[in-house]
DNA sequence: GCAAATATTGACCAAGAGGTCAGGATCAGG
DNA sequence: CCTGATCCTGACCTCTTGGTCAATATTTGC
């Protein structure tokens, strides 16, 4: 903040923009851009108004460094996959990473959707670059155990983006599936069990369709 | 607008209170209800702001018009599975038509996506209500149908939000989607075969499990 | 312990947004 | 073709919100 290069970030820094992060996380993943305020932002990170902006030079500068800050962390589980591994379980190892992401972390995963949501105006460059260049990658891996026999022929992209969808579904749509399925239940440990079953029925190879 | 009582709507009524909600759609399902404004629906809808309010007292009112004018046409596909039928057919005729709404109604799809990701505010009830009976009363069937041995036993709760995370998957992030997959693509065929596929291969009963 | 750098804040500003209102235009029915 | 109801709008009000700034407090490095 003081010198024209990069100076290194003192210990009040350092804290201050981190709370402000985790503020503004929690406010923009629940009201979107537009619907969050500095205001909102500084009080959950108990800073004042003008001290936010001390930190980060405007709202759009916050969201920004939310945004990508938080892409690395998201898309890692993909990049995890290991393509000497045994295929189905590298694929239910992928989902159940999947799966407790989003338990462990709702308000990343809404974030990510709203910001989708609305065209994903920050996002579609590394939507097209970054992470279209993962997922044709990850899918060429898949394409490779398939031609192997190994998995069971489907669309390999459809395959990525059903996992994407089954996953962050419970994260996004919570309020709906909390409404839906009541008191009592677990819906994550549930959805464990379902997306086993899910994905070993659509990937394990059947003798009869090998070839 | 005249009447204490309910007045017949004039045809120019009509008319306006339609274009209205027509143009809210478009702003409220890209840009979330507080990100909306009420010159944008103007705009959008070709009348003045003041004359927007002459229609609807508020914004709330003219989201809250869409929103609960919108959810019948929405369940209806839940509604018409037949539960004499026969269950793999019925379940890939809901999977069909979700999808199908998923692409002809994208922004009735990214409206409801944005209000239950921002807690369903207003929707809360009906999630817990409405929603929730039809739920339990599909899955009822589903479950009758596993039990009988015509269908493979899968958490039907589950298994119905499977197929509004899949389905809807494709207009809420549709951005992301024709980002990853680029060019030349048509997703919601090529999710069509993929998901015939995935929901056969879970659904069919193996001979070796039945009981 | 003392300057210089860093951190914080109250007061303020301009633009945006929801909503009102008085008055004028238009339309429907007799 | 006239009158009352309906429809429409420019001007305006108020509150919110993103952002600024000068002044003050605090910390850091010597």
């Amino acid at each position: 903040m003081s010198d024209e290069s990069q100076a290194r970030p003192t210990r009040i820094q350092q804290k201050n923009r981190a709370t402000i992060l985790e503020g503004a996380l929690t406010v923009f993943s629940s009201q979107g851009f537009r619907g969050a305020t500095i205001d909102q932002i500084a009080e959950e990170a108990g800073l004042s108004k003008p001290n936010v902006l001390y930190y980060f030079a405007s709202k759009e500068e916050i969201y920004r460094n939310l945004l990508t800050g938080l892409l690395d962390m998201w898309l890692d589980p993909l990049r995890s996959i290991n393509p000497e591994g045994d295929p189905l379980s590298e694929v239910h190892r992928y989902v159940a990473t999947k799966l407790q992401m989003s338990r462990d972390y709702p308000r990343e995963s809404r974030l990510f959707a709203n910001e989708v949501l609305q065209g994903a105006p920050l996002l579609t460059e590394i939507l097209g670059g970054l992470l279209r260049e993962m997922v044709d990658e990850q899918a060429a891996v898949f394409q490779g155990w398939m031609d192997q026999g190994r998995l069971a022929r489907v669309d390999p992209h459809h395959l990525i983006f059903s996992i994407w969808a089954l996953t962050q579904h419970y994260a996004d749509f919570e309020a709906q599936v909390r409404a839906v399925l009541g008191p009592g239940h677990d819906p994550y440990a549930e959805a464990g069990v379902f997306l086993d079953r899910l994905y070993s029925n659509l990937l394990t190879v059947h003798p009869d369709e090998q070839g």
